[in-house]
DNA sequence: ACATATCATCTAGCAGTGCTAGATTTTACT
DNA sequence: AGTAAAATCTAGCACTGCTAGATGATATGT
């Protein structure tokens, strides 16, 4: 059955292409814009062929922050490998982290804004979030025995200052210094 | 013209009841549940009403927001001048701010997660707004010479805990763990 | 007391949203 | 070529925020 592999194979196609126009317009224009007919016209298919590849609008949202979370992950890793102190290291994390979010808003508002009925801390929780998490706990694994609420409140922050800023919320300068503050009151309250 | 003043008076008290029924409606049901039409037939008058009150939905939402900028700078006033210790002062004002947010999420989403023209840090911040930063700022006094910085980490990372803890994004267990672990931090890295 | 002018309010509708039932076309196999 | 099945589209529903124009109530001048 030839014939059933290559539909197989186009319907693939065309999800993917569902999921990255729906991301590019929701970063060109924000996720105010992304309509299922704009969707549709962009695949150039018509509505309900959304819906046959995705449960509803919701759906594609959470599709498109799963594809984020594997990014963020792999970006994470590098910034923690890219430097051999571990103070920089997690330095180097916090600031790939907030930059992450300022790059790509839609797909950060996606991954850790919007609701979710994603699993985090759990074991169903998707591979490549847990992956991100670990880059967290592995930075802060140094100055702290249980690195693991250690990461939830180090993460919590980073988040905190990504929203409020792109909220205009916080002003715009500065933020350099806050990630050294973040990271000068980690390494000054080790748990070891 | 006690008639214009009568006018007046009437105006300023439905403009109070539309305020009052669209916070109830969405610390009730959510922000989502909040149409014109339902508040319309909360407050028993048509739509164009609440037009002729408020721009647009929007402006409702700001306008029950500025309001709990009040409410919460009460609160976390209150939470430092019940504790004499800096420390226990820093402590009591990080569980108040995380409680506000836990109790009232829907209100906390319109003060500080929905859009927002409302200036933050600036001339034009409105006036309770900027007293519930001031909290933060004298609470962080003791233990930071600059303490605005501070304020705004903090406040961050208190931000990033409440949302992600509402989103389902971090467990509902060993908050106050968290809590402590971010008054540890401040304490155990003093720049005075 | 009545007509008038002004102000307040409502009815009805527009353009947009997510989503879907049913008609229609395209595809694959006999 | 004819048919069954699969894929796709058209057209529409119920909802949203918002508003123009009709309708109603109210205060003022004679």
């Amino acid at each position: 059955m030839p014939v059933a592999d290559r539909r197989r194979r186009e319907r693939a196609n065309r999800h993917d292409l569902i999921l990255a126009a729906a991301r590019n317009l929701a970063e060109a224009e924000g996720w105010e814009a992304v309509t299922t007919r704009r969707l549709a016209e962009l695949v150039e298919y018509s509505q309900p062929v959304l819906y046959s590849h995705f449960a509803g609008k919701d759906a594609i949202v959470r599709a498109v922050a799963i594809e984020g979370f594997a990014d963020l992950a792999a970006i994470l890793r590098e910034a923690r490998l890219s430097a051999d102190d571990p103070q920089l290291a997690l330095r180097a994390i916090c600031s790939a982290y907030l930059n992450f979010a300022a790059e790509r808003p839609a797909l950060y508002q996606a991954m850790f804004v919007m609701p979710t009925d994603v699993k985090f801390a759990s074991e169903d929780t998707p591979q490549p979030l847990k992956a991100g998490f670990g880059e967290f706990v592995c930075a802060l694994g140094p100055f702290d025995r249980h690195p693991d609420l250690r990461a939830e409140v180090t993460w919590a922050a980073l988040h905190g200052l990504a929203v409020l800023r792109r909220g205009g919320r916080i002003p715009p300068e500065r933020q350099e210094e806050r990630i050294d503050l973040l990271v000068s009151q980690v390494v000054n309250d080790r748990r070891d």
